[in-house]
DNA sequence: CCGTTTTGTTACCCAGATGTAACCGCTCAT
DNA sequence: ATGAGCGGTTACATCTGGGTAACAAAACGG
């Protein structure tokens, strides 16, 4: 798990690496905005911590930046007092803020909880249903079948799907969730996906059972 | 969209619930933890706020007997320093928390960023009378009866009947809503439309009970 | 590197949703 | 009484959105 911290402070830098670095996390240091971006791009984490108040680009452009290609957890870090900011951060796609001072104990709960919101870290097996689907493994059982390998956009979707098992979730939501980022006309890669999950699936592709349609809206796991 | 508020400092109940009904929430609120808990089961709210002091069930209590039921999104509030708290919080299953004291504007901005996580912006069924929409499905239930599906324009139009129940809607009106623009001369699109509705949720299409006309001037959903 | 798998793109079909037109029957003002 | 206006109904044309197939491009794995 590797975690991108960007501060211009640089004690505060050292202590939230030490602690995260306890705690067993990859960590990449970043001292200014344009930093910042770089090991984004160089380093692809899994979750990046943003101070809003950098030299060089601000947290707001750095967090822009990283929402323009994937949707990774963003926390974004402040001072008291400065609401608007948090406003417009969670406007930008920041997922979750934490207002200085804090202690390093209380940013590692957060980053768990934003982790575990993610879905990244959880890796047991999630089931509901007749559907039991295997985060590490890669693969989904149907009512006691043979296990399924699944890809990984494949897995997205299901994992989606099954958070909200017998709600519908709409093609937008899954659009963003499953790819990060897309212009809502490209319905035809959420087409072709749930088609092609359909085939490992569904015992008849054509007249799908678990994974149907709610037109109009989007797709929907039915579980009894 | 419904929101539960426990806290029993009476003055920030109040002003907490003024800023989210200004906001258009539905507020319900709770002085202490066992109205909480009663609140949660008879209310059923989208979201829920918990003070973690509180006479009677502490806040933990009250987000261990949600999170028994239900998997609807917690904010924890807590006063400054005391990080133990909110990492038991998390544990428990709380999904952000807040230190005291806060803006109304913070707290707004955390909600709404909750919801929009959480994908129930507003999906959440409306009924009035015998009329139960679930917009999230696309489909209306008639005094319980089986679910009927509805295509968009129809859900459309039922949610502005709806939001306006026991009202007439004047049909140009109606048009705009439904439709965006239209010059006004466009009513038989509003005549069709309300009649595939009729098709759906009267009984007897040809003497509507729910939907009836106003004679010169538009539409009503007739509840009791 | 090369072959394989996964993902993205384009094109086409079809059902159902939506838009348009014509007609019916009622009411009301002339 | 009668024709204009309004709303309801029927019938049909057109459009949209979802399903499928075939292929291209990219990522992966040896």
């Amino acid at each position: 798990m590797k975690v991108l911290i960007a501060d211009d402070d640089r004690d505060l830098l050292g202590l939230i690496a030490f602690t995260l670095t306890q705690a067993s996390y990859l960590v990449v240091k970043a001292a200014d905005g344009p930093a910042a971006i770089r090991a984004f791009e160089e380093e692809s984490p899994d979750i990046a911590v943003l101070d809003i108040n950098m030299p060089g680009a601000s947290g707001f452009q750095v967090c822009e930046a990283i929402r323009a290609k994937s949707r990774i957890p963003i926390m974004m870090l402040t001072v008291r007092g400065e609401e608007e900011d948090l406003i417009r951060a969670l406007d930008l796609g920041a997922d979750d803020y934490l207002t200085k001072p804090f202690s390093p104990r209380t940013l590692l709960a957060r980053i768990k909880a934003l982790l575990r919101r993610a879905g990244i870290e959880n890796n047991s097996p999630v089931a509901a249903g007749r559907v039991a689907l295997d985060v590490q493994e890669h693969t989904v059982r149907i009512s006691g079948g043979n296990p399924v390998r699944l890809t990984k956009l494949e897995l997205r979707l299901l994992q989606m799907l099954l958070a909200n098992a017998g709600r519908t979730v709409s093609s937008d939501r899954l659009l963003v969730q499953v790819w990060g980022h897309r212009n809502s006309g490209d319905r035809q890669l959420l087409k072709q996906l749930v088609h092609r999950l359909r085939q490992k699936i569904e015992a008849d592709p054509a007249a799908p059972q678990l994974l149907q349609t709610s037109a109009g809206s989007g797709y929907k796991l039915v579980v009894e």
